[in-house]
DNA sequence: CGTGTGACCGGCG
DNA sequence: ACGCCGGCCACAC
C-alpha cells in the first residue's frame, strides 16, 4: 500500500505534492508509522530494515519531509544511535520533539531518551522479513 | 552534469 | 573517551 507522497521540496514549498516521490520516502514513512507509542528507534535501525543500513542519512532527509503529511508520521520518535535528540531542531518549536516524547511517558533528559536502550524498537526485529 | 550538504553510522587512531 | 574520515544517496544550485 503505498501512495504517492511529496518530496520534502514540494512539501516545504506547499506544491501540490505528488510528482516524483521515492518508495524509499514511502516505506521510511511506513516503518516510522509502525513505531508503537512510547518507544523510539533510530534512523540506522530504520535504514537497515530497509537494506539500506548505510543510507541512514537519507532516513532523516526523508523525515524532513514528514512534517505536515498524512496520515501523521511520527517522527520524534525516532532519534539517533545513541538516543539523542538530533533532529528537533527541525521541529516547530526547539522543544516539540522533547515535548511529544515526554506525553507519551518517554523521559527525556539533555536532550537524550534516557533508558534508550529499554525502549528501543528495532523494526527489523518487530517487522522481522 | 559537477559539487556540496545532511534529523547518520561504523571504524580507526 | 574523543575526534576524524569515508560511505551512502537524494536533492539544491
Amino acid at each position: 500500500m503505498r501512495k504517492k507522497i511529496a518530496t520534502p521540496k514540494e512539501i516545504s514549498t506547499g506544491e501540490p505534492a505528488i510528482k516524483k516521490s521515492r518508495d524509499f520516502f514511502l516505506d521510511v514513512y511506513d516503518v516510522v508509522r509502525q513505531i508503537p507509542k512510547g518507544r523510539v528507534t533510530s534512523y540506522g535501525a530504520i535504514a537497515n530494515y530497509l537494506g539500506t543500513k548505510l543510507s541512514s542519512r537519507m532516513v532523516g532527509w526523508a523525515m524532513n519531509g514528514a512534517h505536515g503529511i498524512k496520515p501523521k508520521v511520527p517522527a520524534h520518535r525516532v532519534v539517533n544511535r545513541n538516543g539523542m535528540l538530533t533532529g528537533r531542531l527541525h521541529f516547530a518549536t526547539p522543544d516539540e520533539m522533547e515535548n511529544l516524547l515526554k506525553a507519551e511517558g518517554i523521559e527525556v533528559k539533555e536532550h537524550t531518551v534516557s533508558n534508550f536502550k529499554n525502549l528501543f524498537w528495532d523494526p527489523y526485529t518487530h517487522l522481522s522479513l
